[in-house]
DNA sequence: AAGTCCCACGTC
DNA sequence: ACGTGGGACTTC
């Protein structure tokens, strides 16, 4: 029997409403009817009327109060969309603080952490039924080439940490006894960690940023993970299997949850482990509003939840050396003698074009030797065949006569084409110095492996690139030509690596090369079996010194001391602000930075400017909260502009005021 | 996104 | 004195 107070209590469910809009990103008020008293739970789906906006919206119910302090008339929930409460509190309180830290929405958010509703899913997870306990899983064995007293006890204690991967490949043992497997000994190390996690039933989060190396660390947490403690999110899954995955882990304690970059929001209560590997990759940037990069996400929710922190690759990024340098995080290096064989070779005199000067002799006799004993990986800059023409008399760049593209080969015997427009080219003229002949410039994989299929008749040429995505190759004799970031794992190990292009990588401008090539180069390295050969060709200097002599941490280090000394990131945070140039103005100047920390402006295609302002981290919070208040006085202010402007302002493109931090393309 | 309020200006 | 159109403001 009910008491009448309870009954008579208000319930007030507070909502956060699903919409775009930044003046709605707050919490509204709303009554529970008595029908649905007991399905509207904190967490739970809901649609409400908001009247000011004379339309249904759908929103998250937050939390449940007796009184609501809102001084008007409050409206009803009109009805309930899922009873399950699929937004987990930490998940809320989680986007709430990464949207305030980048002066966006919760809501959008919310959309990157919970994916799309699938009703047949719900069915095992309805109210009421409890969530089964996963019987106990064994503690998890230490990691291999560390000193025991650095890599020990790290998910245990908590801590935050900056992992230096040990640079080789392991076998995984199949569960069954029958094939082993081949993968990156990152990937073993981060399951152990993961295990570690599980073992005292929490949860353990693992981000990699793509399909390759997720697959890898898919198959090193399955060896030592039993199969009904992995969950995986990523993109390739069907929306039902997808959101059945999600709500096993929201509902369920010490999982392994592995995914792609917005797998840092996955449901855990109970957070044992967030990691984060090779944070450095540009693919895990965000695309999606407001673009929080994972690793900042995994900060903030380590800080909120607790929990171990592992930031792990074999390259060190610049952002993780500052969080060591700062004290944040404790470095943890492999144990002496880890350091692979790297060979820098210089150029043979003359035109590097020149199909054999590409590649030095000693460099040639090791592939050779090598290809005796199993795969060889050679890696390239760009895909396809030629994907630079340039002009015969006095090379410039041929650029498309329609829509001024590059031109280029796509295939062996095809006539020149644009990369962009695809167009043939016919009747091509220089317009430097009237040539009308075009000649190869760069080669691509596919010319690399034609010239290589010729210096080595009878050995089987696998090409790897962006279109064609191999994941493992076998340990027989091959030569691999893979573009940077697309290099297969090679069973056992290649025998050989042969890292091409790097002047012509190296030679890009842009503020992140450096520290890019040395990632690329890095994860190749690590592909090589133990003992065997990297060269190194065409790089000279500090960073060939470095990548070398395994010096990772100390380049990331003298890296972000030139950062430093420029005030470019991550040494400061910074802002772009993007939209009508009196509108950036205003926003801009209302946040009182110093003149020299205000860049810009300067026009955007599509009209309108974009300022970047940088600032300290301690100053990030205040810069952050004075833009949104920009943002939401514009937004109010905006529908009145654009009917003056005579056009609509629905869409998102047609905002007039933009901010976005940590853009790593600002200073591209 | 869309309804409402309010104020400035126009008209009788 | 009354009517009207457009911009600012609000959303529970």
């Amino acid at each position: 029997m009910q008491t009448g107070s309870d009954r008579s209590a208000r319930r007030v469910a507070r909502v956060m409403v699903d919409s775009p809009l930044p003046q709605l990103d707050r919490l509204f008020d709303y009554e529970v009817p008595e029908a649905l008293a007991g399905s509207v739970v904190a967490g739970s789906r809901v649609r409400v009327s908001v009247r000011a906006a004379g339309r249904m919206m759908e929103g998250w119910v937050i939390e449940l109060v007796d009184e609501s302090e809102f001084a008007g008339a409050l409206s009803s929930i009109e009805t309930v969309v899922s009873p399950v409460p699929a937004l987990a509190p930490e998940v809320w309180r989680l986007a709430r603080r990464v949207a305030d830290r980048a002066a966006g929405t919760a809501s959008d958010v919310l959309r990157l952490a919970i994916p799309t509703r699938s009703v047949r899913a719900e069915q095992a997870w309805l109210p009421g039924v409890p969530p089964p306990v996963l019987p106990p899983v064994p503690a998890a064995p230490p990691l291999d080439g560390y000193r025991e007293q650095d890599a020990s006890g790290i998910v245990e204690r908590d801590e935050r940490v900056v992992l230096e991967a040990v640079p080789t490949v392991v076998e995984l043992p199949s569960p069954d006894g029958s094939a082993s497997r081949t993968v990156g000994a990152w990937a073993l190390a981060l399951a152990r960690l993961a295990a570690a996690s599980v073992a005292g039933n929490r949860t353990a989060i693992l981000v990699a940023p793509d399909h390759r190396d997720l697959d890898q660390l898919d198959a090193a947490v399955r060896s030592v993970v039993p199969a009904d403690r992995v969950v995986r999110v990523d993109g390739s899954q069907s929306t039902p299997s997808r959101y059945r995955d999600f709500l096993r882990a929201r509902f369920l304690d010490g999982v392994v949850v592995i995914g792609t970059r917005s797998a840092v929001y996955a449901p855990a209560a109970r957070l044992g482990l967030i990691a984060i590997w090779d944070d450095g990759d540009p693919l895990h940037r965000e695309p999606h509003a407001p673009g929080a990069h994972p690793r900042d996400v995994a900060l903030v929710r380590q800080e909120l939840q607790g929990g171990a922190l592992v930031l792990a690759g074999h390259a060190i990024s610049t952002d993780a050396q500052r969080l060591v340098e700062i004290g944040w995080c404790r470095r943890v290096s492999p144990a002496r003698g880890a350091a692979p064989r790297v060979i820098p070779t210089a150029l043979a005199s003359g035109d590097g074009a020149d199909d054999h000067a590409r590649i030095p002799s000693a460099a040639w006799r090791g592939v050779g030797e090598a290809l005796q004993h199993g795969p060889v990986l050679v890696q390239v800059g760009r895909p396809g065949y030629s994907p630079q023409l340039v002009c015969s008399t006095c090379s410039t760049p041929a650029a498309c006569p329609r829509c001024s593209g590059p031109l280029g080969i796509a295939r062996r015997g095809a006539a020149p084409s644009c990369r962009w427009c695809a167009a043939i080219a016919g009747g091509w003229r220089c317009p430097e110095c009237d040539g009308v002949r075009l000649r190869q410039g760069v080669a691509g994989s596919e010319r690399t492996a034609d010239e290589l299929g010729r210096a080595f008749p009878r050995t089987r040429i696998i090409v790897a690139d962006g279109e064609r995505t191999v994941l493992a190759v076998e340990a027989s004799p091959a030569l691999v030509i893979a573009t940077r970031g697309a290099e297969p794992v090679a069973a056992g190990g290649y025998r050989a690596v042969l890292l091409l292009d790097g002047d012509r990588m190296l030679a890009r401008e842009g503020l992140r090369v450096a520290e890019d090539c040395v990632r690329w180069w890095s994860n190749a390295i690590a592909l090589a079996a133990p003992g065997a050969t990297t060269w190194l060709v065409g790089v000279g200097g500090r960073t060939a010194a470095g990548v070398a002599g395994w010096q990772q941490s100390a380049m990331a280090s003298a890296e972000l001391a030139q950062r430093r000394a420029l005030r470019f990131p991550p040494a400061v945070r910074v802002a772009t602000v993007t939209g009508r140039d009196e509108i950036v103005a205003e926003a801009v100047a209302a946040l009182h930075l110093p003149e020299h920390d205000v860049l810009g402006p300067v026009p955007v295609e599509g009209g309108g400017v974009r300022t970047i302002v940088r600032f300290d981290y301690q100053r990030a919070g205040a810069v952050a909260s004075v833009l949104r208040e920009s943002i939401v006085r514009q937004a109010a202010a905006r529908r009145a502009l654009a009917r003056r402007a005579g056009r609509s302002a629905s869409s998102r493109a047609d905002v007039d005021l933009r901010v976005r931090f940590d853009d790593a393309d600002a200073f591209e």
